[in-house]
DNA sequence: TAAATTTTTTAGACAAAACTAAAAAATACT
DNA sequence: AGTATTTTTTAGTTTTGTCTAAAAAATTTA
């Protein structure tokens, strides 16, 4: 039957737009993205990753060289913007509009990120007031794929008496995420480390100048602050 | 890669949604749906049909017995209200939030009815202020699948001299609904017979008690009034 | 550097959903 | 009733995207 989208607008079928973003993410951290992170992230095989490496080099989507890690082209590259930055509105209007939480909002937006309509992202970016960050804290493109970034660096690597804001969170999964509901972090809270426990490398975090929490090395690692 | 759709709420690929979809309006005109009307509504042909048919029997979608019409068992009209309610929804959404015309919204809405989380709808129902109407005068049936129907009969039947109103139109082809446009004719606007051609059966239409268009029999026949 | 391990690719299958061409059933027309 | 036409189904392919098992290349370890 195939998906309705239309291909005026959409070079690219539903599973290939998830691995361009897939490699997308991957390259965000480590300059190429290997086959079987490809395969990790969106929970195939790495013989399938191999079999679609091929077919997104053909297409000029990937530069792709047998048994080394690929990454995006220009033409990718603007493909996974576009996409990012459905997602990331996608995510605004649920939590903003449909007052969703944002440990809620990720597995719908992986679904409303592939509806095809430049007018409808146009739109709803109007609505929702262009804005220029998730509830995540990431980034939003805009048309051109250009997005603001606001230096960051994880809270576990923060000084001692600094006061920072959360600017951003690393791990999306509900189970963090609901996490840090539950001991009071949120994108804006006002944080800053009052001591490092040498032992387990966890820290004593003053949160929005009132309560104290200690959190895990682990999660530190997944909370960025600046500003 | 598969859709991001998760299995616990939904049962059927987005093909299969489509031939629900197709059969539930095909039936809502002609007690049975016939092959060959199924492919000319989803543009594929009755071969692919009559595959589909045989898989939708087997998972007790529909009643079929080779070379008869089918219809849906109370499982598929389930899965078809459902399927209506989210594509009205998502078309209310896209005219009153995001300022689209109503001869813009059914492409959109056929690939948003396909996303899969009742969370969502729920919300968006709500968000929107339970609407029982979409921008076509059709009904949007609620999470059991009731709606209103409004009586109503075709512009083309309407008496002389009587006054009611526009509640739905039949055709909700872009082409249709821009000459609508054109004309001045919206779902709620007060009409009222004043003539009848004999020689092609077009119609004098007093409209919103001003002006007096001419409407011919092919557009009469697609326009629903009542009230 | 040679062996062991890990990573990646190839080969071969499979399911979903479409197609064309041909056969079979149902319906319409003398 | 018997033929012609239309409708529907079957048979056999194709494309997309997945898989397992096995081979090949790259990397790590001894
Ligand atoms: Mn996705
Ligand atoms: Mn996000
Ligand atoms: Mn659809
Ligand atoms: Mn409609």
């Amino acid at each position: 039957m195939k998906d309705h989208r239309v291909t005026t607008e959409n070079q690219y079928t539903l599973a290939e737009e998830d691995y361009i973003k897939a490699i997308y993410h991957i390259c965000q951290q480590s300059q190429e993205a290997q086959t079987n992170d490809i395969a990790d992230r969106l929970h195939t095989k790495p013989a399938s990753v191999s079999d679609m490496l091929k077919k997104l080099a053909d297409k000029k989507v990937l530069n792709y060289i047998k048994y080394r890690g690929v990454t995006l082209t220009e033409e990718g590259m603007k493909a996974a913007l576009n996409l990012v930055r459905k997602h990331r509105l996608w995510e605004v209007f649920l939590v903003e509009k449909l007052n969703f939480s944002w440990d809620e909002v990720h597995e719908v937006a992986e679904q409303l990120e592939h509806i095809d309509s430049a007018l409808l992202i146009e739109r709803l970016d109007a609505f929702l007031g262009f804005p220029k960050f998730d509830p995540h804290g990431d980034p939003i493109p805009n048309e051109k794929g250009e997005f603001v970034v606001k230096p960051h660096i994880p809270l576990g690597e923060m000084e001692i008496g600094v006061t920072g804001k959360v600017l951003a969170v690393q791990d999306i999964s509900a189970s963090f995420l609901q996490y840090l509901n539950k001991v009071g972090i949120y994108i804006g809270a006002k944080v800053s480390i009052l001591d490092k426990i040498d032992y387990d490398g966890s820290l004593e975090v003053k949160l929005d100048e009132q309560k104290t929490i200690l959190v895990s090395k682990e999660v530190a690692k997944n909370i960025f602050v600046g500003e």
